[in-house]
DNA sequence: GGCAACTGTAACTATATTGGTTACAGACGA
DNA sequence: TCGTCTGTAACCAATATAGTTACAGTTGCC
């Protein structure tokens, strides 16, 4: 299969503002977070926002921050966010029309792939960023006692 | 997410072995059945060789077929014969370890893909090829009556 | 032995997807 | 109006899959 990281670049992104809590972080930064180009992490926040994930504004001072509460985000919801396809394809050209077993699999190989993509999502549904968060916490628990806005930066991106 | 056809088209090469019983198939007519390449299947046919799923005969007269009874052989064996990563990949560069998040989410990504991982391999362990030759059965059920070797060819793949 | 029919495999090309980069128009706060 | 952002187009690079030709090696049969 050809897994992307997209889902996990949108989790990451998606946690770092549930980290960041109201406050708008810039495309820059979170991509300095996530060591990429900043472009790249913009391209995922336009299909975020349209999904309702986040919410993003222009500007000087601006930034994305996310458009509801960690808890009522799921990793369902970013999956089906940022990863089109399912988990598997079907073939590349139809089979041969001909072949007995070659008509009928079709349809069978698509009751496979939606039970696999069902177990997956039932999966994703019940992870939260909160919970994200939360299995985070203890390896940082009091690092980044958040306050104000400065602070908050070199704290999330010290490396700069 | 990078969904290739592999899973299916190896799933599709099994399920004509069982259907042909202990008769040996021919990567070309295998190939026609599920239109592709007899190189393609070939290649697959070796992966799945390696994996003790089939087995194949060189020379004339040779041919590829079953390793064992399709009720041994589940989806998980045939997945894990030919799809070496699993359903999610993490991000392509490591992310920030100076960033509070970037440095831990590697491991809390990680828990969730085997999660997901875990639920997928799951579902795949509990379908055999028997099982999709069964689902098949309804829609070909009296079809083809298995008899000599050379009719079967010409009911496997009727379109030459 | 020699031929014909297979598999196994190398080498190459084509195509698609993802990710990275530069560039720039437009939005917006101060 | 100026500097700082986002949104987006237009590329390029890297990778994976698939398709193709070609050929060496194996095997059954005459």
């Amino acid at each position: 299969m050809s897994t992307s990281s997209r889902f996990a670049v949108a989790v990451h992104v998606l946690t770092l503002m549930a980290w960041a809590e109201d406050e708008p972080l810039k495309s820059e930064h979170v991509a300095e977070s996530v060591n990429t180009n900043a472009v790249v992490i913009r391209r995922m926040l336009c299909e975020l926002a349209e999904s309702k994930l986040v919410v993003s504004q222009s500007g000087a001072m601006g930034g994305s921050k996310l458009a509801r509460e960690p808890e009522q985000i799921t990793l369902l919801d970013i999956y089906q966010a940022v990863e089109s396809r399912g988990v598997f394809s079907l073939h590349r050209h139809p089979p041969n029309r001909h072949c007995p077993v070659g008509v009928n699999i079709g349809p069978v190989l698509n009751q496979v792939l939606d039970e696999v993509d069902t177990a997956v999502e039932r999966v994703l549904a019940n992870i939260t960023i909160k919970d994200v968060v939360s299995r985070l916490q203890p390896c940082v628990s009091t690092a980044a006692p958040k306050r104000k806005q400065v602070r908050k930066e070199q704290v999330l991106v010290a490396g700069n």
